[in-house]
DNA sequence: TCGTTGGTTGAATTTTTATTCAATATAATT
DNA sequence: AATTATATTGAATAAAAATTCAACCAACGA
């Protein structure tokens, strides 16, 4: 026998860690066919034959990190829904989290940097264009079902809910952008800005 | 002598014309990195040897391109800002001359995306960083500048104006992203949503 | 201490992409 | 028709990036 299976795996996790933490970075501020797989090794601090031990490419990797960030906006959405609120305090408190949350880690921006990318460009690969195409819907469905209940109750603008899910999201997007473009030097609006977008008075 | 001038100037800016166009629809959707230059030549119906002949290099016709925007852009803010209408006309008039735009013009869309590869991605040439962090700033001013205005007047709600001119062009540019992502399939929301950010009642 | 397992390296190789260039095509001028 | 300047091509070459692999190292058990 040698090393016990522990240590290994203790060793094979950190180094996946590793090499995903740098991938986001790179991938979000680089896009991903800018980044080189050295560029990845050398920011995880590994050789580069040492990332083929761990991945097949770095379209794979970049898959891994669409995949758990759709999930974990998703289970973000899912939970939002349950709260025992209003809708509109849904609405309100979800704008403050996500600002409050582009403010307080780098990696979320850049995570939503990363589904910008999946989305809008050609250049990435099958799988991650997959994962998007069905994850990605979630959570435009579940703010405009939050309006439309809030519509009910009176508390929502009357616009089209749909019209109105796309301008919240599209505007969060927007702010993960920036954030990620100017970094600690740009500091998030004042959320009742965009909460004026949907609620009434 | 041979062919004359004319007739060679001609031929000289359909190329340049046919390289520029199918360049921009080719770094918008896959990005300038995963754009080749032999993807450009494809596209613009000419061999990948001629490409040379017209330009240096791919990123010598980003950066063109990336130029181009900002003139436009920046132009399009000086006509608004001298309209002789009432500041929140203006806001209301620019949000729908913008909406608008993404649905009459793929183009348009794809300059946005232009624009927003060069602010954020640290993957592209110097040149077209330079040109981005001088020319960026004049649209976020010349907004901020109507809103400050309208505030005086009470038509425009009371939050910090660098703010309100950041959401009006994260939303915008929000937008512009959708357009490019959904294309035919997507439409613009209600202007009136977004006027709805800025003004009062 | 020695042997074994599996992590680790960096140079060698293969593949992809950019760039050059000699040869050819075109059309106006003489 | 011959001349000439310039547009145009595609194969040859160079450069960059991805991928493989033989050799090495580190930790543990015997």
């Amino acid at each position: 026998m040698a090393r016990n299976k522990e240590l290994n795996q203790k060793i094979k996790d950190e180094r996946r860690e590793q090499i995903l933490s740098s991938a986001l970075m790179l991938f979000a501020t680089k896009g991903l066919s800018a980044t080189r797989i050295t560029d990845i090794s050398a920011a995880a601090g590994i050789s580069q034959g040492l990332m083929y031990h761990y991945c097949k490419s770095k379209e794979e990797i970049f898959s891994e990190l669409i995949k758990y960030a759709l999930d974990r906006m998703n289970a973000a959405c899912i939970e939002l829904e349950k709260l025992p609120l209003p809708p509109h305090q849904k609405i309100k408190m979800a704008i403050e989290k996500l600002l409050q949350g582009f403010d307080a880690n780098k990696n979320t921006s850049y995570y939503y940097l990363l589904i910008l990318q999946a989305t809008v460009s050609e250049a990435i690969p099958r799988e991650a264009k997959e994962i998007i195409s069905q994850g990605s819907s979630l959570p435009y469905e579940v703010i405009e079902r939050i309006l439309i209940e809030g519509q009910k109750e009176g508390t929502i603008k009357d616009y089209d809910a749909r019209d109105l899910s796309v301008v919240f999201w599209t505007s969060i997007k927007g702010l993960a952008l920036n954030k990620a473009a100017f970094g600690g030097s740009y500091k998030m609006p004042d959320p009742r800005i965009l909460a004026g977008i949907f609620l009434n008075e």
